[in-house]
DNA sequence: GTCTATAAGTCGATAGAC
DNA sequence: GTCTATCGACTTATAGAC
């Protein structure tokens, strides 16, 4: 690991606990061992920081939902392919999950308008699916706008509640949020 | 209105669109047309306000809790009850459920203890209303944990996808989210 | 009750020695 | 590549004139 990818490590999680805003310079500098000016010798500054850091967990969601549209999946396996997604990145980045839930609003231009436009996009591909799967008679017929926004926000949020579970099996889980959130989109039988 | 209730209308909506870090006294009294020094004659610090804006909204939700928890609904009933009042505060106050939601981190001791025990037991009461839904067999047998997790995040965070809906009238978005939300607890026929 | 002036501290970021 | 020293701007909050 390279020292910028430490600060990254380090930043990523101060960002996390305290918010972009309330985390200094030095306060990270004090988490990798040196001091804040020596920072800048690895990053231009802190909104960098903030950017990459973004950016990163943004692009990585964006492939996952592009590799689950381009598939042959039927609805209901592309939206367990997305619950499984969003779980796997919740445990494996749980602090860029939690910044790029939380801390956008921080973003500077122009990288605010491209995070923008991926997560526009992100929210379009999964009204599709649900639309799909309604088409299809796979999916019951749900509101389409207030579905895919708690779906959304239970699958953004799910770092807030993970944190605090503590023995808890990503793939139980997988399967135990796989069922909750589709039976309340799946066809009553 | 007096002057205070006049500063604390400004710095919620600040609060909300910046952080409260990222909000300063200037910021505030800028909007309310006065000096920063002047803020202080009607205030005691930043941090107050923070406070009493979060923990009056924090008390409106526990005493519409009580309110639903001492009436003799059934608990299908109590739960539509629950989702009137988030979207009524959202509706109301959109300000200051944004605050609630986001910006609790930032609240100091010995209010952020207050705080997060009003949460807490919040959320153990939502537990305990779906729990009695699925004990009187109203509601299938979900899984308890990732069930109130979901609700909650889609009520929390109502906030941010109600302020870019336009033309939607309360009454009939409160339909709509019941008929959402319950439908993946309801027991099937 | 509002203002100007300012205290006292923190912020992000740079200069330059080593 | 890390350090010390420091700049200049900004922060919350106070003192005191009016």
């Amino acid at each position: 690991m390279t020292k910028k990818e430490l600060i990254k490590l380090k930043a990523a999680r101060l960002f996390r606990l305290k918010g972009y805003k309330a985390t200094s310079m030095r306060d990270i500098a004090q988490e990798v061992g040196m001091e804040a000016a020596s920072l800048y010798n690895h990053i231009s500054n802190k909104q960098e920081l903030l950017a990459e850091l973004m950016m990163h967990i943004a692009e990585i969601f964006t492939e996952g939902m592009e590799n689950i549209l381009q598939s042959s999946l039927s609805p209901r396996e592309k939206l367990e392919r997305l619950i499984g997604l969003h779980i796997r990145y919740t445990v494996e980045k749980p602090n860029a999950v939690a910044i790029i839930t939380s801390e956008w609003v921080h973003l500077e231009e122009p990288t605010l308008k491209e995070y923008l436009l991926l997560r526009n996009s992100y929210e379009k591909n999964i009204s599709k699916i649900i639309q799909d799967g309604i088409a299809q008679k796979q999916f019951a017929e749900v509101d389409l706008e207030i579905t895919v926004f708690s779906i959304l926000s239970t699958l953004r949020w799910l770092y807030s509640w993970y944190h605090q579970q503590e023995n808890i099996n990503p793939v139980e889980l997988e399967q135990r949020m796989i069922q909750s959130l589709l039976d309340g989109v799946n066809i009553r039988n």
